[in-house]
DNA sequence: AAAGCGGGGTC
DNA sequence: GACCCAGCTTT
């Protein structure tokens, strides 16, 4: 039996019932592969239920504020798929009539819309035989034929994109390629994988030479750089405050945050205030530590050592929002947490 | 070709 | 801690 007959006969017995599984809408579909890119099923789940409930058609996420759509994502992380998200949805109703394109051509045009994403589309939505490659895919790919060029190579990503379209089964492409991916997800999995029981074992190259642990290579190094955050909570009398909404290329684009002061290292409260105090105003009564022991939160190429410093003031600027208002604006998953234990 | 971009799960 | 997750975009 061939490789593709295999994967299929597996994920026909083996495969999860998944919300997106029941449908080839094609609105639903991309909804769902854009929530999933570098995304655990689990953890991307209720953002699907929660953005089919507000938006039921692209026509509704398209005509949204971006900080709904903002908001709706939160927690999520990769913000610019959000982003991306919305404008597509506009790209969509517009260019397309509300209607997705049918090629991979077409598709890969979107924004946010890449190699794999286009792929996945084409074939589930429209049958079209163009051959998915994911982490899943990649990892069954190099421990069956023993490939050890490095997936996040230029030369890497073309063979296993070559490979992959070798071996597909053009015939049930929407099955096969969401068989494969599922495979590499439960059975192939990347640790302690359980090849005892797999299907492909007589004829896998890695297990037949004790390389399973060793495959897929990756090349990365990603060092990551420190930073020192302070994060300054206004107050006033109205229990009022200040929010402003991140600009520029970094992390958290567009989400909003309280006005924030950066260091090169950690700060006490005595060089806190004498950083702010040309800026500090007459107005500002008291500045207290909240967080004595910073507050590490972790990305993926930055650790933010931050502190939270509470200002009271005497009053505020007319842009000042009382704090009950503070949860309807999107934010980092780390202000979403302190907004969360801070009483005031 | 390499870097930048989140947050959470798992071992 | 290290690695990974239905990757894409920018530099």
């Amino acid at each position: 039996m061939s490789f593709s007959q295999k994967i299929l006969e597996w994920y026909y017995i083996h495969k999860r019932d998944l919300p997106w599984r029941s449908t080839t809408d094609p609105y639903k579909i991309w909804l769902s592969e854009i929530m999933l890119q570098q995304t655990r099923v689990a953890q991307g789940m209720p953002y699907y239920h929660k953005f089919l409930e507000n938006f039921p058609t692209v026509q509704d996420l398209a005509s949204a504020p971006e900080e709904k759509v903002l908001k709706l994502w939160q927690g999520l992380g990769y913000y610019s798929r959000a982003r991306n998200l919305h404008a597509t949805a506009k790209m969509v109703v517009v260019d397309y009539n509300g209607n997705f394109p049918n090629t991979y051509k077409e598709l890969k045009a979107l924004k946010g819309v890449g190699d794999y994403t286009a792929s996945a589309i084409a074939s589930i939505c429209f049958d079209i035989p163009e051959p998915v490659v994911d982490g899943n895919v990649y990892r069954v790919l190099s421990r069956y034929f023993g490939v050890d060029l490095p997936i996040n190579s230029t030369q890497g990503i073309k063979y296993f994109k070559d490979l992959a379209r070798e071996v597909m089964d053009v015939k049930n492409i929407r099955d096969y390629n969401q068989g494969i991916m599922e495979f590499g997800a439960m059975q192939c999995a990347p640790k302690s994988p359980n090849c005892e029981s797999c299907p492909l074992n007589t004829s896998c190259v890695a297990l037949k030479e004790i390389r399973v642990s060793q495959l897929p290579v990756k090349i990365n190094k990603t060092k990551i750089r420190q930073r020192y955050f302070n994060y300054l909570v206004y107050l006033d009398k109205d229990n009022r405050t200040i929010l402003e909404q991140r600009q520029g290329k970094g992390i958290w684009q567009n989400l909003y945050q309280f006005p924030l002061l950066e260091t090169e290292n950690l700060v006490g409260h005595k060089e806190l205030t004498q950083i702010l105090n040309g800026n500090l105003k007459d107005s500002t009564n008291k500045v207290a530590m909240y967080n004595k022991e910073p507050i590490v939160h972790k990305l993926s190429h930055q650790h933010l050592h931050t502190r939270f410093w509470i200002l009271e003031m005497d009053e505020l600027n007319s842009k000042a929002i009382p704090w009950e208002k503070v949860h309807n604006y999107p934010v980092p998953v780390l202000l979403a947490d302190f907004i969360k234990t801070f009483k005031i």
